[in-house]
Parts: structure tokens; C-alpha cells; sequence
DNA sequence: GCGTTATATGCATGTATGCTCATATAAACA
DNA sequence: TGTTTATATGAGCATACATGCATATAACGC
């Protein structure tokens, strides 16, 4: 009878390349800043530009970064160009790294409550 | 009574950068490689220099690297220095990313098989 | 057609970071 | 103490990329 214990898979280099570069993705703030304002619904650049504080150029550069890491959709009415989130597990990466992070600090908020 | 629905937590651009440094880190290729020959157990530099095939001094800093973020452990025996995962939701993180580009390159395979 | 609004892009610049060479530290041992 | 082995680090170089300015494209109304 095979383990049931869930193995890591064996990786190629290529596949590592691959999943460093959507983990470059989601490593820049305005990035996650944008996923994060995205999380409610799709949007508009104009009301990202807004939600964000970024620059409108700025706002579209990393759009379209998203866009062809296929985590958001692009769809166009009229003037104006919506954003949504199209990949689901964007959610549960960040609460994985959130939760990580929260463990973290708390072990160090302990520390210096000694 | 409250929805049991799981809500995003809100997020502080502080956060939002946190959390990007801590993706930035899993964004380059020799790191990925090293966590990945990590993954069966703690090892010394010299072996995952051999793993890799990096040079001693690119594996040395990139393990400085993974341990500043709190991901690996450091353990000194005699002259070697032995490192391992300390964060399990390395694990996670990397099959959720595994899991999604799987699922987006078949979507690519199916449009290519038509 | 012309002007206006929403979004995208070419170019230039600054900054961050990965890589390598040489050298430094540190521990073991003769 | 001097030598060897394992690991870390300082300096310099190259490259990637985020940002902003100006301008281009595209859709709408007049």
C-alpha cells in the first residue's frame, strides 16, 4: 500500500523559474495594493488610480503586469477598461503569507513582553 | 448574527509591504531551489551547494537571505553549518502557486489541443 | 471632422539586487 | 603555532525593474 502522506513533487528548474516569477509578481506593494482593492469586485483604472494613490501610468504598468501573469481579466466598456481578479488562489496565498507573518510577530511581541 | 463568510482582512500599506518583501524573497529561482532540497530535511552548505550547482558564495548568501526572513533555521556543528525550513507554510505556498500554474497551462494545453 | 475623457506606451532615470572574485572568519587538527 | 576545511562577507559590475513625463491610442459626444 502507497503512503498517503502528500509528497512535495519533484520540480524541474524551469517549473521553479516559473513559480519565482509569479512570486515576483505578487512582490511589488502597488502590486498587492491592487489585488488587495480588487479583492471586493472589479474595478475601473480610474477608480484604482483613486483607491491606490497611485499614478494613473504607473496604475496601468502593473495592470497589465497582473493581466499577463493571468491573475486579472481585462474587460473594456465603452471608455473605460475594468480589472477583476481571475485567479482564486491569490486569496489564499496572501492569507497564507498574512498568517505567516501575523505567527511571526506575535512570537516576537512575546519575546519582548518578557 | 455575523456571516461566517471569510472576509479579506483589511490591509495597511505597512502590511501590504511586508507582505511583498516576504513574496520577494520566494521570487528567485536558486532560492526556490534551495528550499526545495530542503524540503526532505535540514542539510549543510556544502551539500546544497552540490544540490544546486550554485557556487559557495551565491548559496551562502541566498541562505543568509531565506534565514533573515525567518524561513530557514541555522545550526552550527564543527565547521559545518547545517539549515532547515522553520516556516511549514513554505510547503503550502509553493503547491498553491504549483497548483494554479498547472491548472493555467492545461487551460493553454486545451486551447492548443482544439 | 474636432474636442474631451479614459487608458496605454516610449523614453529616460534612479534604485535594488543578483552574481563573481578575492579575502576574511572560524573551527578542527597536527 | 601553522595548515586545512567550511562558511561568510566586502567590493565592483551588470541587469532588472519601478517610476514619472510626455505623448499616443481609442471611444464617446458635438
Amino acid at each position: 500500500m502507497i503512503s498517503r502522506k502528500k509528497l512535495p513533487r519533484p520540480l524541474s528548474a524551469d517549473a521553479m523559474a516559473l513559480i519565482a516569477r509569479r512570486f515576483a509578481v505578487l512582490s511589488e506593494p502597488m502590486r498587492l495594493r491592487l489585488l488587495h482593492a480588487l479583492f471586493a469586485g472589479e474595478k475601473s483604472v480610474n477608480e484604482l488610480v483613486a483607491l491606490t494613490g497611485g499614478t494613473q501610468t504607473n496604475v496601468s504598468r502593473h495592470l497589465q503586469t497582473l493581466t499577463h501573469a493571468h491573475m486579472l481579466t481585462r474587460r473594456k466598456e465603452g471608455l473605460q477598461v475594468f480589472y477583476a481578479i481571475s485567479d482564486p488562489s491569490i486569496f489564499q496565498l496572501c492569507e497564507l503569507v498574512c498568517g505567516s507573518l501575523e505567527k511571526q510577530f506575535s512570537r516576537q511581541a512575546d519575546v519582548f513582553a518578557r
